[in-house]
DNA sequence: CACTCCCGCCAATTA
DNA sequence: TAATTGGCGGGAGTG
């Protein structure tokens, strides 16, 4: 009976019930796997518990007091536990008794048995790494502290760090969602392009020159003209700040947290000091470096890394240099991002140095560019931070929205980067400066790329050109955001890329589209206009989920960044037509996430629909899905499976979601796009057959793109089947899918300059405005009308509208279209709103073109701020 | 003594 | 106004 009593007893302490609930669960399990303990998957709903969570559970179930002994006895238990599981119970708790443990125990309590690393191991014990998508894990704060026998004080430092690595979500008052690791990869990946962006090549040097980067970065600072710098912020933050002003959430222990994964996924050796990155953070955080400041964000440090360890993503260790040995944390999570959701993580970094000369090469480059970065990463951030604070706000609603907020807020962050790093890059053009190059060499990149001489290309490129020449660099290119490159891609010419904006397919996704692409539209030419249009509306049709999605992941605009990588893409197909895109593509995704739009330095903004894969992939999906009331659950996995099937895709019965997705697409929120942003969430789907033709392009010189593809967003994917399928093609490069492959049609149009390229993304709804319309824009675009990219989907559109039937097989497509338009003769009525706030680009002012056929009518011009009001008044945000 | 980093006050935010 | 969040830094434990 003592026993007994104890048990409950000592759980009692702060936690009433919830102690005695534990031990009573503990209890259970164990019963139940008498046999194995194994796990117990069944287990449906809100406890998931495994062994180690049993032990967990024991451990908390001991009051605080109690639980120090507890914690002793859990090193040595553990195992048994999770072995047995049984009996312990009464063993543990007999263990428990006061006089014997508190003894030995009570010593014990030593201040290690207090760390937040091993609070964070008990706290991640007590989830699967990868729940099943279809539960949902809720954590309760008050809970898991009582449980945890520790302030909440300390569960929220735990959390925060998690909550930026996404691994849980805030859902509302003392609740958060747990997600497990399943969107980890991408979590990672996108902080590793917004990463790049900001710290670009600072981290590269960071040994020898840890200090120079530092004075480097002030100098910068105070060089760069803020003027540049504060377009960009300020426009990024009207959209996530509106909503909340930041301020105090600035120095929040999430945002420190994302920094400091960032600067180990930038860095090459995946090595970084406590100082140096504490040096960093206090530097975009603030100006003033007291000391005590340092002191500080130190502390702050410890905890983050803490926590980080715990998730075993880095380790600590120890650098020597000159002065001594400083602390430092080595990444030890995954370096690769597949895409994937789930990451493993696996190798463990070595450092590969690059070869002395590239070194070289990257470490003056940095020099140059650093000043930019800078002040990019700045802005960045600070607009990051402004989202961020919105998303406090939460609510009520469980899921989704919570996890949209902080989709946005990397997006945002993305976003923002990929702006930043526009404005700079052409600074730096401007100046006669590469620098735009100097990112894309990351050394990472290279690894990614199949290319062979990917560090070395960079450099190199900078120097010359960007441009298309390097064939490795290609990859590398694409990985690289910014990138003049891209826009010599297209033709070669440079002059006319470079300012324009680009579409980026950040995700992976693209890859598949563009084997697919590669092969089909290799051997097959162009396909006719016909097709193009079909494909056009089908484009269109897949395009609104994504947007859908957007939007209602997140209210602010992401970020994205034109995509670049289509125009690496479209490169490689120039180039080699016949290599398999797949590899290099990859890669650039990523990176072309980043890919910024225009450079027009005034106008970031392109429009780009840009996606942000994190949502999408991961949270957005179900949220979407949520929002939509399609089938939430499986987005995600629908998307991979979508992006699997690349070119496949979308069977027609996808079509009634599409036409969900499409209607809310309608909806303003997309406006909150950015105009910036690029599309670099949407993934382009090709279908096998597809248009070939785009390929070969033709007269383009890009023909690439275009490739009948649809975009997609990831997310929307995941929520949609996408649509897309098949038929797309998109006929040719320029045209057609000018929409999608915003470089393809950027060529031609760039030339006109406008960067339109955003446009691409209105995908179908644009269309239908557009039809009527078409041309008259086009006209630049030489070679095929799909330059312009409103010229084409003006084609698409009407093609779609009167051959919608064409389409083909895509039936569905054209349904979206029309429903869309609703009226579909005008289109425009209804689809402005959408229509515009995707695609504008600010940006793209230039090129009024490409834009017109968006915007048809409609506004395409409408300023960012027009966009948005636009979107107000639609959209519920 | 230098590192680490626990602890908890108390302000900013929210409910 | 009460509760929740979370910045912050004193100062203690560790090696």
């Amino acid at each position: 009976e003592n026993i007994f009593e104890r048990s409950r007893m000592a759980p009692k302490t702060p936690i009433k019930n919830e102690p005695i609930d534990l031990s009573k669960q503990k209890g259970c399990t164990p019963e139940r796997n008498p046999i194995t303990p194994v796990k117990i998957i069944d287990r449906p709903q809100p406890d998931p518990w495994t062994p180690t969570a049993n032990l967990k559970m024991l451990v908390s179930a001991a009051s605080p007091d109690m639980r120090d002994r507890e914690k002793k006895k859990e090193l040595f238990r553990p195992i048994e536990n999770s072995e047995q599981s049984d009996t312990p119970d009464s063993s543990q708790y007999d263990l428990v008794d006061d006089s014997t443990i508190d003894e030995f125990e009570k010593q014990r309590p030593s201040r290690k048995q207090k760390s937040l690393g091993l609070l964070c191991q008990k706290f991640l014990a007590r989830y699967p790494n990868y729940p099943l998508s279809t539960e949902k894990t809720t954590i309760s704060l008050d809970e898991v502290a009582s449980i945890l026998g520790v302030e909440r004080r300390r569960i929220y430092d735990i959390v925060n760090v998690l909550e930026s690595l996404q691994l849980v979500s805030r859902v509302a008052k003392n609740q958060y969602c747990w997600h497990g690791r399943h969107n980890l990869g991408q979590t990672l990946k996108r902080l590793q392009e917004a990463g790049e962006l900001q710290y670009g090549e600072l981290m590269t040097f960071q040994h020898k020159e840890q200090d120079l980067e530092y004075k480097f970065g002030e100098r910068k600072k105070e060089t760069v003209p803020e003027s540049q710098d504060r377009p960009l912020l300020d426009f990024s933050e009207p959209d996530c700040t509106s909503a909340s002003a930041n301020s105090r959430k600035d120095k929040s222990l999430r945002i420190m947290s994302q920094k400091f994964v960032m600067l180990f996924l930038v860095s090459k050796t995946k090595i970084v000091t406590l100082d140096i990155a504490a040096k960093i953070l206090i530097e975009e955080t603030q100006d003033t470096v007291d000391h005590s400041k340092f002191k500080t964000k130190v502390r702050r440090l410890y905890d983050i890394a803490n926590v980080l360890t715990s998730l075993g993503l880095i380790k600590k260790v120890h650098v020597t240099e000159e002065r001594g040995r400083k602390p430092a944390f080595k990444w030890i999570g995954p370096v690769e991002f597949s895409g994937k959701t789930d990451e493993l993580r696996g190798h463990s970094p070595t450092s590969d140095p690059l070869p002395a000369t590239q070194r070289g090469a990257c470490a003056r480059y940095q020099i140059c560019v650093t000043g930019k970065q800078r002040f990019t990463r700045h802005s960045s951030f600070n607009s990051a931070q402004s989202c961020e604070g919105t998303r406090r706000k939460v609510s009520s609603e469980p899921n989704s929205p919570h996890q949209e907020k902080q989709d946005e807020y990397c997006s945002k962050m993305i976003n923002l980067a990929a702006v930043c790093r526009q404005q700079i890059e052409e600074d730096t053009r401007n100046s006669s400066i590469n620098s735009p190059f100097s990112r894309l060499p990351v050394p990472g990149d290279s690894d990614f790329c199949v290319n062979p001489l990917p560090q070395a290309v960079l450099p190199v490129v900078q120097a010359e050109m960007p441009s298309l020449s390097l064939p490795v660099g290609i990859s590398s290119q694409a990985s690289h955001p910014s990138t003049p490159a891209a826009s010599k891609t297209e033709n070669g010419k440079p002059t006319l890329v470079p300012n324009q904006p680009f579409l980026c397919f950040p995700s992976s996704s693209l890859f598949m589209l563009c084997g697919g692409l590669q092969e089909n539209n290799l051997s097959k030419t162009l396909p006719t206009t016909g097709d193009k249009g079909n494909r056009s509306a089908e484009a269109h049709a897949a395009i609104p989920p994504a947007l859908c999605q957007k939007r209602s992941s997140y209210k602010c605009t992401s970020p994205a960044s034109p995509a670049e990588d289509e125009p690496a893409a479209k490169k490689q197909i120039m180039e080699q037509s016949d290599l398999p895109l797949s590899l290099v593509v990859p890669k650039k995704l990523f990176e072309s996430s980043k890919a910024e739009s225009t450079q027009g330095g005034g106008c970031p903004s392109t429009v780009p629909v840009e996606t942000y894969h994190l949502d999408l992939a991961s949270s957005a999906a179900p949220e979407a899905a949520n929002k939509e009331s399609t089938k939430p659950l499986d987005c995600q996995e629908q998307e991979k499976q979508s992006q699997n099937k690349d070119s496949d895709e979308p069977p027609p019965g996808n079509e009634h979601s599409f036409k969900e997705n499409a209607n809310q697409l309608f909806q303003p929120q997309y406006l909150y796009v950015q105009p910036t942003a690029g599309l670099s969430s949407f993934n382009l789907l090709f279908s096998a057959n597809q248009a070939p033709g785009a390929i070969s392009l033709a007269s383009n010189q890009l023909p690439s793109l275009s490739v009948p593809c649809v975009m997609v967003p990831s997310a929307a994917l995941a929520s949609v089947p996408l649509v897309c399928s098949p038929s797309f093609a998109s006929p040719l490069s320029p045209v057609s899918d000018g929409s999608f492959s915003a470089a393809a049609s950027m060529n031609f149009s760039m030339s006109s300059l406008a960067s339109t390229s955003p446009v691409f993304i209105s995908t179908t709804t644009l269309v239908t405005p557009k039809a009527s319309p078409t041309p008259s824009m086009d006209p630049q675009q030489p070679a095929q009308p799909a330059l312009h990219l409103s010229p084409v989907l003006a084609r698409s559109c009407s093609a779609v509208k009167l051959d919608s039937p064409v389409c083909v097989g895509h039936p569905v497509t054209l349904l979206k279209l029309q429903q869309p338009s609703s009226a579909p003769l005008t289109p425009k009525s209804i689809r402005p709103a959408h229509h515009e706030a995707f695609f504008k680009t600010p940006g793209s002012l230039g090129d009024p073109v490409a834009w017109k056929k968006s915007e048809g009518n409609q506004t395409r011009n409408a300023s960012s701020v027009q966009r948005r009001l636009e979107i107000s008044g639609t959209s519920p945000d």
